[in-house]
DNA sequence: AATTTAGCTTTCAAATTGCAAGTAAAAACA
DNA sequence: TGTTTTTACTTGCAATTTGAAAGCTAAATT
């Protein structure tokens, strides 16, 4: 089951596969958390329900957006890791925080201030730049081990 | 009924609100192809059904992204109009038409393919940045008219 | 005055989301 | 080596959301 298209809209067709609750929010756990298991995706703030994850897992599978895979030794462990097209959705994550940060405080009074998100106002392009080299570091690091 | 939120992630947050089917498909109109009216919104290639069109226009309107109004003269046509809240979700559009012009046209060829979108790959800021303000003059000699 | 248009609302069916419980196999423990 | 725990799910079912189609009201046009 591929995906269905609406239409050539190039803005449209990202929302085809991106534009629902979790599949960014699953990808967002995996850069800026760096979640990886099954297990992980479970403890998060946000609170997915294990048939959703399972089901938003294979999509992002199915689409391109991660890949699954286990650690060398252990049979039981998956581990979701983002491929290059998921990397390159940090640039549309760091986008979505900032206008969190510039015009969502007032309906959501609890949004975390912090180091973090003052290097990236400072900053953003140097921020997404930052998650992705920390991500790729990590997945380098992985193979060797 | 504001808005409920999963958490104090401003990632998530964003999310909360725009992580649907329909609500950036709303502003992307607007936005990029000047639609105004219930009934452009109808006529769209999107085909969005007109109850839920009528629920997503409130949402926008409550959340502060769009404002509804008239034109001076007409009682009749409501006139839906992008705020600056609105406008600041231009950058977060050009990234996601960005990762599907380099990433989803393997799933769905029917992307479209022109100046603008070359346009966008040459300069993504200063892309975004003409949108913004095309759509800013448009606001402008609305006012005069 | 009659017709058309714009902007919805309502009804109901279908799809999606989500909670809670259950299962199977690997791994850790005694 | 047998038992318990952990991980990664699946299943059943209720609740919510989405969507197609029809209907309705008031303004504008003919």
């Amino acid at each position: 089951m591929p995906q269905d298209f609406r239409c050539d809209c190039p803005f449209t067709s990202a929302l085809d596969i991106l534009g629902d609750k979790w599949m960014l929010v699953i990808v967002k756990q995996m850069l800026v958390e760096g979640k990886e298991t099954f297990k992980d995706f479970t403890e998060s703030d946000e609170a997915i329900a294990t048939n959703i994850l399972s089901t938003k897992l294979k999509l992002l599978e199915e689409v391109g957006i991660i890949i699954k895979t286990k650690r060398p030794g252990n049979k039981k462990t998956n581990l979701y890791l983002l491929t290059d097209m998921g990397l390159a959705l940090t640039p549309i994550l760091v986008e979505l925080a900032t206008w969190s940060d510039s015009h969502l405080r007032g309906l959501n009074p609890s949004i975390v201030e912090g180091e973090a998100m003052e290097s990236m106002r400072r900053d953003k392009a140097a921020f997404a730049s930052a998650l992705e080299q920390n991500y790729r570091a990590k997945l380098a690091s992985m193979v060797y081990e």
